[in-house]
DNA sequence: TTGAAAGCGCTAACAG
DNA sequence: CTGTTAGCGCTTTCAA
């Protein structure tokens, strides 16, 4: 036993970045230096501290890091332009989280882009190279902004999708759900409450935003996959693209109704629902078809209370800003994740269980 | 404008401690006693202070004041003794919880209780005073316990009532859901997976765990709501109760099985679900019979995957407790608590959504 | 009733 | 390549 009467050396309490330095026989600058991967340490230092660390059980406290940094970690979001409600609650989300950013030391910046662009988009993306220290992205899945991505994570930037995801890019995170799993999800609530595996009859309506968003193609797929393997009778209509437009998907419903007298229910995989309701309500089939769609917009909300939408499918927009903050900052702080916290729920919202 | 060259007031950054006291015109001690709300202060001095807090508009840095706090808070969890699936998740999740609580300078204890004999659970309650900061507790509904909450409040403890509340004590958060309104949610689900408002026939089974629990009374009453208002051919039996015990709910529901063969939907308001799964199996009409309970166990996932159970309304025991943990350490900090996050969801799982 | 001063554990100049 | 040092904003003795 070393009779040094030195404070800790873990015994009560955690240990300390001192504790580290003492242990490694090196200054605490050094240790800082090996811990926030700082160039210009020698090889042995490195591994004195290392080794102590592991032996002590270290682990940085995120409250003197936060308190001691000068500048705040700096993460700008890059969202789609347009008047999209389900993009304007994340706008919400994230402008209602400043005084959670404030508090820990991060500065937020929003841009607007038009995501069906990918080479404007990828630009969009690279030029956020040393304009903050992690980007949070909802994009396009392309190989422009993917390579676009990569270069940003090349420059030490952190990258996170938001929503919808770019898989094959070095993105340090995807804050989002499943979307083959939420199609799914559509999928048994439309078969039963068509009338369940036996009952169910009759043909099923589609509308997309487009097929060649990722987020709709595998809502879409994992839709088709229950219909047709649990509902055999139901036939499913092939998708109709509404472009997320409520004029657009206004139109697209009614002509699907007056072409398909036995629709009995009808799947909404993206944005434009507002348009859908008006043609269910102006038919008079309000409540009549089943109608499911996404994400728990005000308008969403109204149309679940008076019985025009039998079940939204949601992911919390507050949840995934969140999210993708506290994944921010843990990049930068190496503080622990939770990844139970971190998971993004697909939510079924009835008029029952609104919140 | 005066013209010393002070760093800060109300400029760069935020307003500090000493901002406020120069502001103030008094030390950094009288601030911080006024804003902790200790004895001892002039009332001048308290009003200037409040006055330069108000001008500034201070709030006080969570990193720094945890940083600088020599002891840790101390939070006192009390569960429910005994093997309930669910009751064993919010452990689990409170011992999950360990680094974060580090980070956060809390120390938890957890104690079991006989939560059905208000007596031992008052005096319980009672024996927390001077051992804790806050106290979290799933606690039964009783004029015997409210007393005890509310004398506990009186010495100055936090208390918060995780998933049964007490809502005449003076607690100050209640963390759970919304009972009632997850018994709708109950009610819809049976309703429309039996066959809508118009097709569904039949009788209906309720099984609870005690009516004397609030919870489950406030769910049977929900979910009879939405029946009778909504699914004028469904008939709810009355309800039996299976004291959450799966022997004694798998008996229960074999009972009912027999005596009814025109049981279309069995609702399982509190545990034993996996009584009434064995029984539903071993007769045969397993996925026939719309069987809907709460809570994600490891048994009801099994149950939703093999079509057993078509729905489970849950409340997410991680959620609660990191939610429970966060209100307790913002009544010390004077922390801002975003109501949103802090709001228990009545989540509904289908076998297509699971985590 | 009030104030001065010593940290909490970490970061980042600034010197060697 | 390494160490010293001065804080970050707050809490808490200890004196006055």
């Amino acid at each position: 036993m070393p009779s040094t009467p030195q404070r800790n050396a873990g015994q009560i309490g955690r240990a300390t970045l001192s504790d580290v330095a003492r242990e490694a026989d090196v200054s605490l600058a050094t240790v800082d230096r090996v811990l926030n991967k700082r160039p210009g340490v020698h090889a042995r230092s490195i591994a004195q501290v290392q080794e102590a660390v592991n032996r002590l059980n270290y682990r940085p406290d995120p409250s003197a890091a936060r308190l001691a940094r000068p500048h705040p970690h700096r993460v700008s979001f890059l969202l789609p332009a347009g008047t999209n409600t389900f993009v304007e609650m994340l706008r919400e989300q994230i402008a209602g989280s400043d005084g959670w950013m404030e508090d820990h030391r991060v500065t937020a910046q929003t841009h607007a882009v038009d995501v069906f662009e990918p080479q404007r988009l990828a630009r969009r993306v690279l030029s956020l190279r040393g304009q903050c220290d992690t980007a949070v992205v909802m994009a396009l899945d392309h190989p422009l902004v993917q390579a676009a991505i990569d270069e940003l994570v090349e420059h030490g930037i952190g990258v996170i999708t938001l929503v919808s995801d770019v898989p094959k890019s070095r993105r340090q995170h995807f804050v989002g759900i499943d979307n083959v799993a939420a199609g799914r999800t559509a999928g048994t609530l439309v078969g039963r409450f068509s009338g369940g595996p036996k009952g169910a009859k009759g043909e099923v309506g589609v509308i997309v935003g487009s097929l060649s968003l990722r987020d709709h193609a595998e809502r879409s797929l994992g839709f088709g996959q229950v219909m047709s393997a649990e509902y055999p009778g139901l036939k499913v209509l092939p998708p109709m693209e509404g472009k997320d437009d409520p004029e657009l998907t206004k139109e697209l419903s009614a002509r699907l109704l007056a072409a398909h007298p036995k629709l009995v229910a009808l799947y909404s995989v993206g944005a434009g629902n507002r348009g859908i309701s008006a043609t269910l309500k102006a038919s008079g089939r309000a409540g009549k078809i089943v109608f499911v769609g996404h994400e728990l917009t005000p308008a969403a909300r109204a149309d679940l209370l008076d019985g025009t939408m039998a079940a939204v499918i949601n992911q919390d927009a507050g949840h995934e800003i969140r999210s993708a903050l506290r994944l921010a900052i843990a990049r930068l702080t190496r503080e622990a994740v939770h990844a139970d916290q971190e998971r993004i729920r697909i939510d079924i919202y009835l008029k029952d269980n609104l919140p």
